[in-house]
DNA sequence: ACAAAAGTGTTGTATATACACCCATGC
DNA sequence: GCATGGGTGTATATACAACACTTTTGT
């Protein structure tokens, strides 16, 4: 009996309905810090199951061109596609593979193939602007899941999602310039640094974090301007910079410190 | 107009073949080090399209119980139940998501998502001893795509998807103490360097690493006992370790220095 | 005896931390 | 002036790379 994965494929292509049917969603755990606190977007399911509860913005990856308008060429486009109908988009973003998810039985109705996305991107606008009427709000990472007063408990798996992504964002921030993905085009290092406390909910201190910055080859680029005041208290206008570009940092900045 | 994702979940539910079928595959990067030399699984395919080339082993997830056999519980499942067709699996390995593949036209025949898994495991027999009897052979990675004298071109983008799984096996060295999974359960510091040599193509300083390994918490644990012989031509009877369960290493081995 | 491999000691250099301090600005 | 926040200097502790050296084994 010879019917490898070659042949199945072969006899796939000719019947496609001889498999059980299966369907490939994209959700996307969009992130953003806004006073110093990290948010995630969820919307409210407005249909059943777990009509309610609180998810992801997703929808289903379009295969091939239909009536419901063009295929995704690929999988971000999809998830730029899904969430730009919960909310505006900003025009930088960092976006990024997390994992696919496709544990039988995590939806009711078939099985469900999940690919999420994490988005990072500067204080992003209220949800009510997007395109889609749906329930949305951004919720801080702190009132997810572990226990306690949660008052948003996500729907199917999805707050294992989240937890993924919370620990992919926190461990991209000890060896990668990611934490720039968070903040506007020009900013300052304590801007930067406030976005590492808020990720890590920690505080570091100042004076070696701005020097550990710039002693990472290509994690910033000065700019030469200093912003228009200091702190409304007073203090030092603080200098302006830009991301440098740099991915990988040399050396990390590690989280584990006293 | 308000056809949100939602209703459109509903719909599918009752008539799954309202959408265009997709299919969900899953393909493994097999990687083990033989006599210092990394390798990766590949085997040639039996059908067009690309009939004749090198590509991963894979094979379609299992959505639903059916005459092919029970489904796939997850996807890490289906990962090892393909990889079984292709060759014997150790007793220890380690299984890892790498990403999802999902570009419209990387599979000419229908809209295919490819869930790619990295596995590591220990020194693996040969595939001649799998159920399969497709041709399979495990090839250095450096008979691999990147120009020159590539004997092996592999088809389909999985020559994209084979450096990603180097790349990241290459990242996670750094910081995690994933060598352990290309090592038996007991080992010495050397094997374990050798491992890092090999998948880094670089050599190390073997009395430093051997003082920064046993200075890491948790890497390895001292069995208390030495190999029965030293090296072919002499040597002392190195001690015997077992990998130590942490993940993280702190702090990690940097692949940078000169 | 000799070579080979494991493992330890030592030392100069680099890096990180903690704390003190100066600079610039708002009120 | 004085509080606030930005940024620099510097001593101390720590970690690392390089090299020398001792220990233990096979031939």
């Amino acid at each position: 009996m010879r019917r490898d994965a070659d042949e199945r494929e072969f006899l796939a292509a000719y019947d496609p309905h001889a498999y059980a049917p299966v369907a490939v969603t994209v959700d996307v755990v969009a992130m953003t810090i806004r006073a110093r606190e990290p948010l995630v977007l969820l919307v409210r399911r407005g249909a059943s199951p777990q009509k309610g509860r609180w998810a992801l913005p997703g929808g289903f990856v379009r295969a091939e061109d239909g009536p419901r308008g063009p295929a995704d060429p690929d999988l971000p486009d999809a998830a730029l596609r899904v969430l730009a109908e919960k909310t505006a988009l900003p025009t930088t973003l960092h976006l990024e593979q997390l994992g696919t998810y496709g544990a039988r039985g995590r939806d009711p109705r078939m099985r469900v193939f999940s690919v999420a996305y994490m988005l990072l991107a500067p204080d992003l606008p209220d949800p009510e602007q997007g395109r889609d009427t749906a329930e949305a709000a951004w919720v801080p990472w702190r009132d997810l899941g572990h226990g306690g007063t949660a008052r948003y408990e996500p729907a199917f798996d999805h707050a294992r999602i989240i937890a993924d992504a919370v620990e992919r964002a926190r461990a991209k921030l000890e060896y990668t310039s990611l934490a720039t993905a968070f903040l506007p085009p020009v900013f300052t290092i304590t801007d930067l640094r406030e976005v590492y406390e808020a990720v890590w909910d920690r505080s570091l201190h100042a004076a070696n974090f701005h020097r550990k910055i710039l002693a990472a080859p290509g994690f910033v680029r000065d700019t030469g301007e200093l912003a228009d005041r200091g702190g409304s208290g007073g203090g030092r206008r603080p200098r302006l910079y830009r991301a440098g570009g740099t991915a990988a940092l040399h050396p990390p900045l590690l989280r584990s410190a006293p």
